[in-house]
DNA sequence: CGCCGGTGAGACAAAGATGTCTCATCTGGG
DNA sequence: CCCAGATGAGACATCTTTGTCTCACCGGCG
């Protein structure tokens, strides 16, 4: 059994690794082991040490994923304070996983026949609570369900994450234009 | 030379291979060649004699995608009266083609060096132009760009074509739902 | 100094997808 | 009736990716 210090030769960062596998697929969710090996600096062989398979490998991103939003949410304080609030902090706090995101949200998509992870179901529930809490307490309109303004938001955060890694939107206006598209809208108030 | 009759034995409707395969592709952006056919009713062979490879398969979904949006655009009248009802016009006469959409949408995301195809870039600018026409009159708020009000679309669209493949909104649903959400936003109008 | 744990490089077979080919079959038209 | 044209089924080689394995290397630790 091992003392638990660092060993010889520079141990795996597996943080680091997840990360980068996260900002390739992002860009080419078909991308292969050995191009995520490189892409965080190590083997295709020491990758498979850490993760058995590729599908290991999505799994721990979902599961990074899935802690990332937990903790956005924690850190959003969805039951406080008037709930547009609520969302903006939620947008903020989730802005760094969004590229994460947006690659987890397609890559779901064929998850046909096995079910989702667990975790995406009370993330899901979390959101739609705040939106409800916001309908309730009239601060939103009432004629868009929660579950279709959840499925809203992570559709804007995905769209967000690809019109910024190819330049089209200015990485600085990210949050604003999330967080006001889904809030207000695309028309002019005639007054606030 | 043949005499443009129809075949003999049931000549393969390439339309027809054409709606089977985004219809695939959308809920299985990887599906096999030998899955494609399949879903379409016809053999691997046949397909590979329509299609070269492919490569040339999502080329061809790639050219539908584009004359359904140009076909869209034109009956959508986008020049025409206020810009919140030609964007209304055209969310509705896109949707028969969402779930193409939000395939290409994604499918996209992965060409990376490769140059997209210029009927997109037009789509992109036609789309744009609606939107800065709507800033332009004063319907639309000038705030949030052009570039991200078109991309906000399409993730729209992507989002509620999955919803509603996966049931968690009402076929019936979708043009209301994405209209309402990207002209007005969530939170409730103090007066229209 | 020598051992031990972790890594990189590369070989290797297995599995899956692809592209090509052949052959039998079927049907409408001459 | 017979043929031309198109399809379906299947065999086949090829390519890519994957998963596993071996071997050499390196650096801290005893």
């Amino acid at each position: 059994m091992s003392h638990l210090g660092y060993p010889c030769v520079m141990p795996v960062d597996r943080d680091h690794v997840l990360r980068s596998a996260a900002a390739l697929l992002t860009r080419k969710s078909t991308a292969t082991m050995d191009e995520v090996a490189r892409a965080a600096g190590i083997s295709r062989a020491t990758l498979h040490r850490h993760f058995a398979g590729r599908d290991a490998l999505v799994r721990a991103l979902e599961s990074l994923g899935i802690a990332e939003c937990e903790a956005a949410l924690d850190a959003a304080r969805p039951d406080e304070g008037p709930a547009a609030d609520a969302v903006r902090r939620l947008i903020l706090a989730v802005e760094p996983s969004a590229a994460l995101l947006a690659f987890l949200y397609t890559e779901n998509q064929l998850f046909e026949g096995e079910q989702q992870h667990a975790g995406w179901t009370r993330i899901d529930d979390r959101i739609a609570t705040l939106f409800r809490r916001g309908q309730a307490s009239g601060e939103f309109r009432i004629d868009l369900t929660p579950a279709w303004l959840t499925e809203a938001l992570y559709g804007l955060l995905a769209s967000g994450a690809w019109a910024v890694l190819e330049g089209r939107v200015a990485p600085k206006d990210f949050t604003f234009m999330i967080t006001e598209l889904l809030l207000g809208g695309a028309l002019r108030r005639t007054n606030q």
